[in-house]
DNA sequence: ATGGTTGCTTAGCAA
């Protein structure tokens, strides 16, 4: 089973390049953020062509998360549903042969000290209650998406510009260590230790060509799955070439079932 | 300190 995350940054934009990746990777199991259209402008039909069912939590214009699986999906879940009142779709969950899927769209947080910072840390915290119910570290569930934090020193480029920054500081680091102990394992990291690995780099100043990147988006596993999970990797190559997004695909291959 | 780029929408926001 090949579970992959994608922030597409506009499902529209991508459109073309998404397919072709599709057909190329065969992924089973495809978390996608940052869709940025509503359910009713989804290309549902054309990815049914493909051979990919689709769970969709929409939104025009910003955010917007899905699902694409391969076979049936079944208890789709739109948004973490704790009460509050979030405009903002940045989680859909799914089960998919027996895994509990979430694909999640973390705010990014603008700058320290912002709206959008408080924000972004209390979006962690709700997403942290969100895994604390309804299962627990022996049930098979993935957490993908773009986290819009690099967990460690080895998955930024150039540590000393981005300390201190919204994607890279103890506050976040701290939230996100918490919400792995919640039974997470970073599917990348049980097969690559060195530095140099990134999913996302600025679309300005030339960042790809310098690999001036971070390690944003990942693949966080419950122990089930993470011992059988066979390799991973981040699928580089789609940052290059016409209109890509400015994150590249991560992917995780799992012994399943 | 600011700006650099892309996408959506059409001047400005978000990343």
């Amino acid at each position: 089973m090949r579970i992959a995350t994608w922030n597409v940054n506009s499902i529209r934009a991508r459109q073309e390049r998404l397919f072709s990746w599709l057909l190329a990777q065969q992924p089973d199991v495809v978390c996608l953020q940052e869709i940025k259209v509503s359910k009713e402008s989804f290309p549902f039909a054309e990815l049914r062509e493909l051979g990919y069912h689709a769970v969709v939590c929409g939104q025009k214009t910003y955010n917007g998360v899905a699902i694409l699986t391969r076979t049936e999906p079944a208890d789709t879940e739109c948004g973490i549903n704790d009460g509050v009142e979030d405009l903002q779709a940045r989680l859909i969950a799914a089960t998919v042969e027996g895994i509990r899927v979430i694909s999640a769209y973390v705010p990014n947080g603008a700058k320290m000290g912002t709206n959008k910072y408080a924000y972004k840390l209390e979006w962690m915290r709700r997403l942290k209650a969100y895994l604390q119910h309804g299962h627990t570290r022996s049930d098979p569930l993935v957490l993908c998406g773009d986290l819009n934090v690099a967990p460690e020193e080895r998955d930024v480029a150039n540590p000393g510009a981005w300390e201190g920054s919204v994607l890279f500081n103890p506050e976040v680091w701290a939230l996100l260590c918490e919400i792995l102990d919640q039974g997470l394992i970073d599917t990348f990291r049980l097969h690559h230790s060195e530095s140099g690995h990134y999913s996302w780099w600025d679309y300005r100043l030339l960042a790809f060509p310098r690999n001036d990147g971070l390690r944003i988006d990942h693949i966080f596993a419950t122990p089930p799955l993470a011992e059988r999970c066979i390799s991973a990797f981040i699928d580089r190559d789609q940052r290059q070439g016409p209109k890509p997004s400015d994150h590249a695909p991560v992917m995780a291959d799992f012994n399943w079932p």
